[in-house]
Formats: C-alpha cells, sequence, structure tokens
DNA sequence: GATCCACGGGAATACACGGATG
DNA sequence: CATCCGTGTATTCCCGTGGATC
C-alpha cells in the first residue's frame, strides 16, 4: 500500500467523521456579520440615527420584538459597522481634542445581562471608548462615572446600544435614561428589548419605536439553512429536516438553533456523521417550552453556570424538592449547601429553572417543589463546558 | 489601603395541614 | 361552620465578612 493510499484512506476517515466544521456558526449566541434578511428592520434604525451622519446626536431609539427575531444580531452588527466608518480610533483618555473637526462621536454595545451593575455598566463603556485598560479592583463606581463624563467633556456625542433592557432587572437605566448630566445630555441611547418601550421603563415612553418581526418560515429556514452550510458537514441534514425545525421553532431562531445545537450534540454523542430523525428530535426535546434565553444563562458567574451544569446530572428524583437538590450539588461543590439553595431560588425567580409544587407526599409542612430546567440544556452543556 | 461583590448564614415570613376552639 | 393555633417545611429577605485585585 503505498502512501498516497494511506492518505487518501485517512482523509475519507476523516471526513465520515467530522459532522461539524464550525461549531462557533450553530451557536444561538453568536452573531454573524452580515445578519441575514431585516433589510426593513435595519432601514428604519438608520432613518432613527440619521443625524449621525451629519455629525449629530440623534434621538433615542427602541427596537423590540419578540425572542429569536434577530435584534442583537442587527444591533450588535450595526454598531459594528458605525463604529467603524464613523468614530475616530479610540483615545487614551488625556487627548487633547483636535480642533474642528466637528462633532465627534462613538459608539459602543452594553449587554445588560453582563453589566448588572452600575460599575459594570460604566466600566464596560470605558472598554469601548478607551484604548487603555481599565481596572476592575481598588476603583470606585463613581471614578468609573467621572472618567466617563471626562471622556465626554470635550464635546464627543456618544450612542450606546444598550441590549436586553427589560429582560435584566437593570434599575440604575432610569436614573441614566433621566439623567441631566453630561452622561445624559451626550448620550444617544439605542435600546433593544422584547416589549414596546410604553411597557419596559416609563423613561422610554416617548422614544422612537422600531419592531421587530418575526421570522416567517421561509425566512427562518434561510437563516438556518446559512448557518448549517457554514457549521455543518456537506448533506448532514436534508433539506426537509431544516424546513420541519423552522416550522417547530415557529419563527424563534434562538429556539431553532437551541434545538438544532442539541441535535448535534446528540449526533456527536452517538458518533453519527449526519443528523438522524432521533438526533432532531432529542434536541427540540432539550429545548423546554417556556425557555429563557442562552444568553442569559451563559451570561451567569461561572458558579453559578457550574451549578447548573450539575443541576443537570441530577435524576427527576434528585431533583423532587430544592433542598434535595441542592443538597446533591453541595456534595459534589465547593460551594455550602445553604448557597446552593439560594442560588435555586434565585433561578426560579428568574425563570432560569421552574418549581413545580410537587404532587403533595401527604407529609407534615409545606410541600416542596421539585426543579425544572428551562432553558436550552443539551446547547448549554455544550456552550457552558469551560472545564476548570 | 481601597474597591466590588460573591458567599454564607440566619432571621423573618409564607404556606400546608390537622386539630382545637368559639 | 368559621377561625385560630401549633408545628414543620419552604421561601424570601437581608447583611456582615472576606477574597481578590488594584
Amino acid at each position: 500500500v503505498n502512501l498516497e493510499e494511506r492518505i487518501l484512506r485517512r482523509m475519507r476517515r476523516g471526513e465520515g467523521r467530522r459532522l461539524v466544521v464550525d461549531e462557533n456558526a450553530l451557536s444561538p449566541v453568536w452573531h454573524p456579520e452580515g445578519p441575514v434578511g431585516r433589510g426593513p428592520t435595519v432601514e428604519r434604525v438608520l432613518d432613527g440615527l440619521d443625524p449621525i451622519f451629519e455629525g449629530r446626536g440623534p434621538d433615542d431609539v427602541h427596537v423590540h420584538g419578540p425572542a429569536g427575531t434577530g435584534k442583537s444580531a442587527l444591533v450588535t452588527a450595526l454598531v459594528d459597522h458605525l463604529a467603524r466608518h464613523l468614530s475616530e480610533p479610540k483615545d487614551t483618555i488625556g487627548t487633547t481634542t483636535r480642533a474642528g473637526s466637528g462633532t465627534r462621536l462613538a459608539f459602543a454595545y452594553v449587554d445588560a445581562r453582563a453589566a448588572t451593575s452600575e460599575f459594570e455598566f460604566y466600566h464596560r463603556l470605558l472598554d469601548e471608548f478607551v484604548k487603555e485598560s481599565i481596572p476592575r479592583r481598588g476603583i470606585s463606581t463613581e471614578e468609573l462615572r467621572d472618567r466617563v463624563e471626562n471622556y465626554l467633556r470635550s464635546g464627543r456625542s456618544v450612542v450606546v446600544a444598550f441590549d436586553h433592557v427589560d429582560d435584566a432587572e437593570v434599575d440604575h437605566l432610569g436614573d441614566l435614561l433621566r439623567s441631566d448630566d453630561l452622561i445624559g445630555r451626550r448620550t444617544s441611547w439605542l435600546t433593544i428589548g422584547r416589549n414596546h418601550p410604553d411597557d419596559t421603563h416609563e423613561e422610554l415612553e416617548d422614544v422612537a419605536a422600531v419592531s421587530v418581526p418575526k421570522y416567517h418560515r421561509a425566512e427562518l429556514t434561510d437563516v438556518l439553512t446559512n448557518r448549517i452550510s457554514a457549521g455543518l458537514a456537506r448533506d448532514a441534514m436534508t433539506h426537509d429536516q431544516i424546513r420541519d425545525l423552522a416550522e417547530w421553532a415557529d419563527g424563534d431562531a434562538h429556539a431553532a438553533l437551541a434545538a438544532l445545537l442539541g441535535a448535534v450534540d446528540a449526533a456527536l454523542a452517538d458518533e453519527a456523521s449526519v443528523i438522524e430523525p432521533s438526533h432532531l428530535a432529542a434536541g427540540k426535546a432539550s429545548v423546554p417550552d417556556p425557555c429563557v434565553s442562552l444568553g442569559r444563562v451563559l451570561a451567569l458567574p461561572e458558579n453559578r453556570q457550574t451549578v447548573l451544569r450539575r443541576l443537570l446530572e441530577l435524576t427527576e428524583d434528585q431533583r423532587s424538592s430544592v433542598s434535595n437538590a441542592a443538597a446533591e450539588i453541595a456534595a459534589a461543590s465547593s460551594l455550602s449547601e445553604s448557597t446552593i439553595r439560594r442560588y435555586l431560588y434565585e433561578f426560579a425567580e428568574s425563570g432560569v429553572v421552574e418549581r413545580e409544587r410537587a404532587a403533595d407526599a401527604g407529609g407534615v409542612g409545606r410541600p416542596p417543589s421539585r426543579v425544572e430546567p428551562r432553558f436550552p440544556t443539551r446547547a448549554f452543556v455544550r456552550l457552558a463546558s469551560v472545564e476548570s
């Protein structure tokens, strides 16, 4: 047997085995540089931002629409491109102003899921504006705020895209939008959320709203086809399967991608080279019906993600009460049982898990509640597998 | 020495149920 | 019968402490 043949044989084997070409392309929390479709929506957002093209700060805009409609994808791509074309290179803080260059613009994208405190918010903002790295310890929130103001002092205008405003509890959002100080005056907000502005924060009431419609089945099929041709081996999925997935997801791209990744996970566990119907079914089953977005779960601190991962390893039985689950998890964790219990209640509060009143076992006292995950389980395990 | 925030623990409150009380 | 009480859990709320980092 000659070398050529040996190599060809290896290649064939490798090809058969390689179901996934680029897992990133399949991830529900990854956004392509150029979103598929959504052209008219982009236009309407740009209409709202139009003054920036004349060097003025625009009025606030709120983009809203149901889950999985590509809001984040659209806005991240937009901010990215705008920054590339319209903003000046990042400055160091003390840099003196160039005279006579008109209003200077800067853009920032902040995810409320990650920036949960005022501190995190300003930190992220500075990170977007300024070249030098900002310390995370030993510096006060006030100090950060002052630095932001300082940055704005030289007449800059900034456009801040603030994503997921109604999804986490951002009580400081109100203060920010209403604030009368330099930050309030020189900042144009591009907020993104599920709800119509009237139902989100009172500060958003008069803001121009752009609504993003749900994907039609054909559009979602296109989105999926794009992702799949980039992420999976050729012919790993049939066109019918893709259509079926799009129909099942009912316009929710997030759910579709989460199920897809779940299906891929199942196929890999099977060492299969194509997605079988059973894999697709397993993928769908790994996305519960009321289901929080993967982005929210992955934005949780590492310790909590670990707890969630352990939770998924428990049997039905072990999840039959909060205390029970907490005890089981604590056994294999460095965290105390009481902390884990608190986490579980927090998860329930934010919808990441659901507490279901157990069919009462006739015991004395308040009946326990079973713990059910409400996030895409297989996709989560795949994406969160940052081993320690 | 300063800062933020994750941990951990415990107090307060809610709920379920059976039984006693009016 | 309606209400209250006691007991045992479940759940929520709150806050001091200390780690890690600047």
